[in-house]
DNA sequence: CTGAAAGCGCTAACAA
DNA sequence: TTGTTAGCGCTTTCAG
């Protein structure tokens, strides 16, 4: 064994892996200042290429691995972006619910490319009044992405102007202040109407809550749509919850596909219950019953029959809000973004 | 206007909300030292309760709120989880997207209702070979959530000595070091033959990639029930991307019935694209084929005919994770779990 | 009960 | 090219 073997050894002994947990430890060995290791570690050129590598190295030998949070709280940020889900009074699970979920995923893809990493967050408005400013004021994220506006919408207006980098996903209303990004809901309702009135409907029943500002929308713009044609519209209240929603949907169809032939569900989730429960009762669509649902989930392609819908590009809508979002991180401003909805033609009308 | 509140307006003009950004301006703004206004706002009962009290009616006036970062630091803690998620090659995901979503939520909801922050990240080990110690190294989190086993075993394990506060969802292995929660998946399998064949089933087709070692088992013990039963059993790999699988279904089910007359997915969202070709080529369940899938997801009570499937308790599983991370951030050991799979009858098998 | 002081581990001027 | 130094904003002894 060499003297140079031996010393190794040596270092080993002295400096087992969790002895090397500041960068200044890192230093001691390397024979290097600290600010000389953060360099390195930082691959910033100002530090000679040969020392960089040398320092990189024994980082690795060491698995050494610089705090985040020091360098956060020095830097004044924090690569993390925070992402809330509001619970409205529905609070079962609705961060379960596809829709959430499916924009989730695209939204840390997104993030992930772009070098930042997500924080979630489901809040209960109803229970804690000062969710936004707690998240917000929090220090742990440089931005903030809020999935649905629920019933905050004033909140957020609130907020909007004191804190920049924040963008909503929801309906947009005229001159508002907070950043959104969201499908033209108004337009998705007229869409599905129309569809169904086209395929024969005498009259619609709309399946969902109209409290919530999008899904409100919704209905608005079939409501418009059945009035200029001269078709009638009711809307059932019915809760996201999926089991709750399933037994809603089964004590509504019976009686309903009596007085009505169209039915537009708020959200696919909804209308693939409907499809369930009108096999269930040997109904036929879309001769006897047309439906139309709404988001275009994957599940929407794959139902017996295959279910017609108006597509939001969930996809395009996450890019969007990363865009805009970094935008606003790096103290720029930005619009809101209104997306095109679109009607899927399938099997259900 | 009173003197007082003159006195008030005046302190408003000189101390905007903007500039009470630290706990040192507050403590300017009270008469207080620093000191004692973390103490005030931590709910110390070493603090007069009138300070308290005094100091956190000025916190909440100024909309103050105390910076996370440099309180984790010094408190060396985050209330922060990671979970993380290992994709496999070409980013297909090991772990199906609905069953992640569903698993994410209740992650999610349990998380919250203890206090915890969730941290959520997707990794590539393909491409990044040391995300398990960037992770875990980076300071940012107490603990480390990693959703499905991937590849990933040994590294897993490489790491389960040194980082205890880590827990894992997947397939057990007697003698393994990292904890891990999830099913038997081997008698999942075996519970998932064994109804198939006694349901008239004479040749079996499993659905899925015996790579990843949950799915591996699961094929496992059909293969082992079949054998001893003296049916014939086969794999057909079949990625879970939905695209991608969607294509392989519709291009292995019309030669694969002349052959098979029984189909175990490996998941339910195999199974509901398998049920829509089936649909699509007229064939009838369960006289001419039979199919179960696996995980009971909520799309597999919503399908025509309903899905018969081998359940895994998803929400009892978030639930166990997190009680067994917490107990091993706090400091000690915890064994893994395995739950037992329930074979839930329904219309295809 | 409160204040003073010493850092948590890192980064970025500013010097050398 | 590197070292030195002064904090980032908070918590927590240790004295009073």
């Amino acid at each position: 064994m060499s003297a140079r073997d031996e010393f190794d050894d040596l270092c080993q002994e002295k400096r087992p892996k969790d002895s090397v947990r500041t960068i200044t430890d890192l230093a001691g060995i390397a024979g290097v200042s600290a600010g000389t290791v953060s360099r390195a570690l930082a691959n910033s050129s100002l530090v000679k290429a040969r020392t960089r590598d040398r320092i990189q190295a024994l980082a690795r030998e060491y698995g050494f691995r610089p705090n985040q949070m020091a360098s956060n709280l020095r830097r004044q940020k924090t690569g993390v972006v925070g992402v809330a889900i509001p619970l409205g009074h529905d609070r079962h699970q609705q961060v379960s619910d596809s829709f959430f979920m499916t924009l989730l995923g695209h939204l840390a893809d997104e993030l992930t490319d772009k070098g930042f990493d997500l924080m979630l967050r489901r809040v209960i408005p109803d229970r804690d009044e000062d969710w936004l400013d707690k998240f917000i004021g929090s220090g742990m994220i440089d931005g903030l992405i809020v999935i649905g506006q629920s019933d905050q919408f004033d909140r957020l207006e609130d907020v909007a102007d004191g804190y920049r980098a924040m963008v909503v996903w929801g309906n947009h209303r005229e001159g508002q202040r907070h950043c959104v990004v969201g499908t033209d809901n108004r337009l998705g309702g007229r869409l599905a109407a129309e569809r169904l009135i086209a395929d024969g409907a005498k009259a619609i029943a709309f399946l969902g809550d109209t409290g919530p500002i999008e899904f409100g929308a919704r209905f608005a713009g079939a409501q418009e749509a059945a009035q200029r044609l001269g078709v009638p519209i009711k809307a059932f209240p019915t809760h996201l919850s999926r089991d709750v929603m399933q037994g809603e949907v089964a004590r509504y169809l019976p009686g309903l596909i009596k007085d009505y032939d169209g039915i537009f569900a708020a959200t696919d989730t909804i209308g693939v219950a409907v499809l369930h429960q009108l096999a269930k009762m040997g109904v036929h669509l879309p001769d006897q019953v047309r439906l139309v649902g709404f988001d275009d989930l994957p599940i929407a392609s794959q139902t017996n029959p295959p279910l017609t819908t108006i597509r939001q590009d969930i996809r395009a809508g996450a890019q969007s809000m990363v865009d805009l979002l970094l935008r606003r991180i790096a103290g720029h401003t930005s619009e809101s973004v209104v997306m095109p909805p679109q009607l899927i033609l399938r099997g259900t009308a």
